[in-house]
This record gives structure tokens, sequence and C-alpha cells, in this order.
DNA sequence: ATCGTCAATCGACGATAGTCGATAAATGTG
DNA sequence: CACATTTATCGACTATCGTCGATTGACGAT
């Protein structure tokens, strides 16, 4: 049904292009990944002294991910539990889906 | 056999992330999304006019994306034609396998 | 050889992104 | 309440990126 003989619409560009970066960065691949091996919950405190990374870095890059809902968070006493989005992961799109426009904007975007 | 119990190592982590963030563009979006659907090779001039971006950018993109290999160039004459490479879009690799470190390393650079 | 066309490169600019250290906010503990 | 712990936010710095205009280089035509 996504039948644009032209150009992509900017909009839905746009919205690929936001998925895709959430994983254009290495740390956060870094992170994603530790967080799909270990299926347990993780809290930042551990994924810090894993990665090596900063603190406050750490952070920033499990907000942008939870963002896209490739991970999802736990509040637990004064520590987030974070895991991965299994859901979210297996459906985000591929490139062939985006490049013929396959998927339905949003689709990502699941529980 | 990619078991890592710990961190993926970061020259992995680096090399998947900037596959993705071949992707992360809206604009690149936009023009590898125009290749794939007219499936017949198309001139730089071709690209500009129909993107409406300037004639540098469209031919930065265009370089990105053909160092991933998502976009095959053939010189003719005094214009560069460009297409889509279906192989290699459709061997990109998924956000699961990066995320459970599936596919070697080198994966998308296929011919 | 000169000119015109097409694409790649260069230089510059503004915007965005990643990282850190410090601070603040929330929650549990004595 | 005071204190410790854990995470989120803030501010600053740097590096990278996307875009443009101008220039250069390659090729074809006259």
């Amino acid at each position: 049904m996504n039948e644009h003989k032209g150009l992509l619409p900017r909009a839905e560009a746009e919205e690929y292009a936001s998925w895709f970066k959430a994983l254009a960065d290495a740390t956060r691949i870094q992170i994603v990944s530790l967080l799909a091996r270990r299926r347990a919950p993780m809290s930042v405190g551990e994924i810090v002294t894993t990665s090596g990374v900063g603190q406050s870095t750490v952070s920033h890059h499990l907000k942008i991910l939870a963002e896209v809902r490739f991970v999802l968070v736990e509040k637990q006493g004064t520590s987030s539990l974070y895991r991965i989005n299994e859901n979210c992961v297996s459906c985000f799109p591929t490139a062939a889906d985006v490049v013929m426009g396959n998927p339905a904007p949003g689709a990502p975007t699941c529980e």
C-alpha cells in the first residue's frame, strides 16, 4: 500500500532514521547486546562497571534506548532495572523493509 | 559461536554501529529508497532534482552509501550511475542479529 | 583547443551528539 | 532527621555530521 513512485515523504524518512540512530553508536550497541545476553534485568550500576564508561553516559544511552523501546525500565527501590525488550528488537525494521517502504511507520513502537 | 558472556568487543560494536549509521539520516533513507523503487540506475543529477537537496550533499551521501555497499556506482561518460545493491540490502543485519551477536562482522560487505 | 556539463572535492558554518564531572532528586538506613 | 546510595539531570567541552557554495577535475562536443 506504500506506493510512492517518487520520494519517500520526509516525515517517514525521519522516523525510520530515528530508529536506526538508536543503534548507530558503538556504546549503545554494547549496552543493548549486554542486556540481551543476560536476559535478566540489570541495574545502571552493573552496566556502568561492566561497560567501563561513566555513569551519566550510561544513563544517557539507556534513556535513548528506552525512547525507542529497545529496553524497558522498572524502578525498584533506589535503583532502576533495565532489561531488553525482545518484542521491540525482533520487530525492528530490516534495511530491506525500510528501503522498500514496507513497514508502516510506528511499527517498532510495539509494547 | 559468538558467545561473549560479558561485553561485546569494542571493534565489533563499532563495525555494527557504522552500518546502522549509514541509515541514520533521513536524506540518506530517501535516497536509498528512491534507488530501490526505481530499480534502474540513476545519475546524480536525477537524484539531485528529485530529492531537492544540493548536488554536493547528494554526492556526499552517495559516497557514504557506497562505502557500506548499499549502492553501486558505474561511471558512464561524464556521469555516474548509482543503483541499489539488492544483495547488500537484504543481508543487512537485523537488530536482533546485532543484539544477539549472530552475524559475523563483515557480513553486510557482500558483493 | 575551448567550452559546457556533470560529479567529486574542498572549506566553512551551524547543529547535533557523546562524554565527562558535578549536582540534584529519590529512596532506603541508622 | 541525618546520612548513604543510586540514578537522573545539568553544564561544558569536543568531535562529528549535514548542508551549502565554490572550486576542481574529467569527459564530450563543437
